[in-house]
DNA sequence: AAGACGGGGAC
DNA sequence: GTCCCAGTCTT
């Protein structure tokens, strides 16, 4: 008899797996964390934030139990912040609604925040051996190249055949490995670029390694433009303190504490870097003057919003350059201007708000932050 | 169906 | 510089 595709795959992992901190755990919520953090992260990311993250809270009660805020830290750097809101948050569904452990089907898995199609079939297979395919960008790249499928990656056309190829090909009792094995075949031998044909056992199969097309499969999605955006920050010192201020928590960088800061054109319309060029040359320290004088006394009481004009009269004070950065995030870029406004004298009361903490230089570190605050925090700290 | 959502590594 | 990574949620 004839060997299945599933088989030689198989076969295959058995003999070439890797080797990974959460194969072989049997803890559901081990897999569960793994497979959140390895959502667009690299697995060679993952591990350092993983070993920490079951360090700190080794079980679903831990995190259930934790401050959004010790969450996000030991998150920062990872990226997509929204899976750490989420995950914290499903923690404490899983204890509300499924007395402290993960549900063992599909449908459930489903309800947690975070878990979609992708993560519920991994964990379904992995964690419970049911017989539930799933697709990543390894599988997705390595069907469309054994099948030659020509529609685009990520349209639902698209993902409709390689959900069903996956489905076909699954065998009965090892979907954890099945899944785990195109994964695996997809990161090491089937990559996107330079593929290793000559080293994969499915070459025989394989309709775009026949065709000699395997660099033409799967066949990207057209890709738009990404904006070019223009922003100011303010470095506010008082003694040896500097002023922080919260990210709403839905959003980029929710719950990430910066250096106040706005964007320079809120109207911004997306086109040309005729715009940003024209930003560029506007007067930005004043810019940036006039919206903290409107912002502090919109949003943190006329108090702090006094005190600081006071102190920075906007007819004249001008305040040095902190430093310009270049940031590139998924859908935008971004340059920001960051100007220096320190107080003579210590004016520490000043400004109490949830949202809004005067930070000593060396505990900024223990405040989450995405890469640019942390940049501006680190040169900060050198000072 | 398309956009929002980070950061880093490979080329 | 570009691509894309063990995707999910929102609009």
């Amino acid at each position: 008899m004839t060997l299945t595709i599933a088989d030689r795959l198989l076969h295959w992992y058995d003999q070439h797996r890797r080797q990974l901190p959460w194969r072989g755990d049997p803890d559901p919520y081990a897999v569960w964390v793994s497979e959140i953090m390895l959502q667009q992260t690299r697995v060679d990311t993952v591990i350092p934030y993983y070993d920490r993250w079951l360090a700190q809270f080794p079980a679903i009660a831990d995190l259930a139990a934790a401050s959004l805020e010790d969450v996000l830290k030991l998150w920062e750097g990872l990226g997509y912040y929204s899976r750490a809101r989420n995950l914290h948050q499903a923690a404490q569904q899983v204890v509300r609604d499924f007395g402290g452990q993960l549900p063992n089907n599909l449908q459930d898995l489903r309800t947690l925040s975070g878990v979609g199609r992708y993560t519920a079939g991994a964990i379904a297979s992995i964690c419970f051996d049911l017989d539930e395919p799933t697709l990543d960008g390894n599988i997705r790249r390595v069907l469309s190249r054994l099948f030659d499928v020509v529609e685009p990656l990520g349209s639902s056309q698209g993902d409709r055949i390689l959900w069903e190829l996956a489905r076909t090909h699954l065998p009965s009792g090892r979907a954890g490995d099945y899944n785990q094995a195109w994964m695996d075949l997809g990161a090491t031998i089937c990559t996107p670029r330079n593929p290793q044909c000559e080293l994969c056992p499915l070459r025989s199969d394989c309709q775009a390694y026949g065709l000699g097309i395997q660099s033409d499969r799967p066949v990207p999605k057209p890709r738009k433009q990404i904006p070019q955006r223009s922003a100011v920050a303010a470095i506010i010192l008082s003694g040896s303190k500097v002023l922080l201020t919260k990210r709403q928590e839905k959003g980029l960088l929710g719950g990430l504490w910066e250096f106040p800061c706005c964007y320079v054109d809120e109207n911004f319309t997306g086109d040309s870097l005729q715009d940003a060029s024209r930003r560029e040359g506007a007067n930005l320290p004043k810019f940036l003057h006039q919206f903290l004088l409107t912002e502090f006394s919109t949003e943190f009481g006329s108090e702090f919003a006094t005190a600081f004009a006071k102190e920075f009269p906007v007819e004249t004070y001008v305040p040095n350059l902190f430093g310009t950065y270049k940031h590139a995030y998924t859908h935008f870029r971004v340059t920001l201007h960051a100007y220096l406004f320190p107080f003579k004298e210590s004016s520490e009361k000043l400004g109490k708000h949830p949202c809004l903490d005067w930070v000593a230089i060396a505990e900024l570190s223990n405040y989450p932050m995405g890469k640019l605050a942390r940049q501006m925090a680190q040169k900060l700290a050198k000072a």
